[in-house]
DNA sequence: GGTCTGTCAACTGTCAACAGTTTGCCGGAT
DNA sequence: ATCCGGCAAACTGTTGACAGTTGACAGACC
């Protein structure tokens, strides 16, 4: 953060929009982490820019969830607490079985067969390799939004997506639930295969309910933690 | 648009924060219809405020799905074609089905008799006083939301509930879908008390397929115009 | 008459400076 | 030693001015 010039804006498009990619990366890289304050002076003059472009691009992120501003104090990388991050789970189950009726609705069996030749892969690559299989458990989930033929749902997906990323960022990393996933990505393959739209969300939800006790274990939440502090 | 002083500005909060409700409000009032620009300078002035903020405010509701920025052109309070409409009622869907289950799972049998009552007490003031009960069919599902207990959810949904209004008001208004809308809630309220989260779902899904039909139609897209324009 | 080109006004993108708020520090009183 | 008040530095919120781009209009040319 303290070296002059830092990372570099790519060449076209106006200052905000470019440093607002620039900065999301910078969030979800780690570059920045969740609690940390942006300083807009030393930010700005590190990317060779004046404040203005920066606040808005730091609005807009702000809007994604991905910031929090505080008035007078200044934008900080979103930190979630235990309901939060339940409650994003909640959204990406949403997101992702009503994904999984679309798909089963509206995909060609072509597409199921490749979705279904990707997890086969997945499974042996991972049976002879055996590193970790999470980037391969996110693709499978993006393949799945994108079959889903819906612009609009597959972006708010992935920016949830986004999110329990952060929010998973906060502690060390890595559950390995990467062989029982496998497993829940090919019965929901097999489910959309033989058109049952109510299989398929069934074990949508089932794979994620399992997804966000495995991320609220790992970031140290008791299992019931995520009720404690209601707002209403 | 033109009157000096035009609509105030509330008390507290930042320019920009003040605007950005301001503005939104001015949208969904109908004051600034979809397609109009914003013209940053005379908005500006005549709210009293600087460019500066007026901006932050936009890229804000930019990113909420109201206004389409063009780079060098301007910020235009946002149009939707057939084919985003349709992906809205989806996302749209997807929230209610979901909130749909979260209610079966955690409300209480009180928060659901109350439901029930809202819906009863409405159908009485419509077969008497005979008026639109669209403001009614919005509470019901605003209730419906409240009640799922996740604000995340809550806010997604209205903010998706927010656009679609906005893409109606582009039609001169009013399918009067009333009788029928009522009685579907009524019947999504029996799967909620029945705590039949399956069919309460199936209700939710079969109500929001009617009204997505309906708002097609007032909007003059024929039934499947939605699939025309393919992106990808 | 129609089309192309050059010029100009309007507007957005960006910047640098000003003003108000917050926060941390320092000194003094208890 | 601790707590309180006030001062000063740092930073955000806001402003007004400058620069580059866009779209339209007017005039020349085919």
């Amino acid at each position: 953060m303290s070296d002059g010039a830092a990372t570099e804006l790519t060449r076209d498009g106006t200052f905000s929009a470019r440093t607002e990619t620039l900065v999301r990366e910078m969030i979800l890289d780690g570059t920045i982490a969740p609690g940390d304050r942006l300083n807009e002076v030393s930010l700005a003059s590190a990317l060779g820019i004046s404040r203005g472009p920066l606040r808005e691009a730091i609005q807009r992120l702000a809007g994604e969830g991905l910031l929090t501003i505080i008035s007078h104090r200044g934008a900080f990388v979103r930190t979630f607490e235990a309901r939060e991050i339940d409650e994003l789970y909640d959204m990406r189950t949403a997101y992702e079985m009503y994904a999984a009726r679309l798909v089963c609705e509206r995909a060609t069996d072509d597409d199921l067969a490749a979705l279904d030749a990707f997890v086969s892969e997945t499974a042996e690559a991972m049976s002879s390799g055996g590193g970790g299989s999470y980037p391969a458990d996110r693709d499978f989930h993006v393949r799945l939004l994108h079959l889903a033929g819906n612009a609009t749902l597959e972006r708010a997906a992935l920016e949830t997506q986004a999110q329990i990323s952060l929010a998973r960022s906060m502690s060390a990393q890595v559950p390995v639930r990467a062989k029982a996933a496998l497993d829940e990505h090919a019965d929901i393959v097999a489910a959309l295969q033989a058109r049952s739209a109510d299989d398929a969300a069934h074990f949508v939800r089932q794979h994620l309910d399992h997804a966000r006790r495995s991320a609220l274990a790992a970031l140290g939440f008791d299992d019931d933690s995520r009720r404690g502090s209601e707002t209403s």
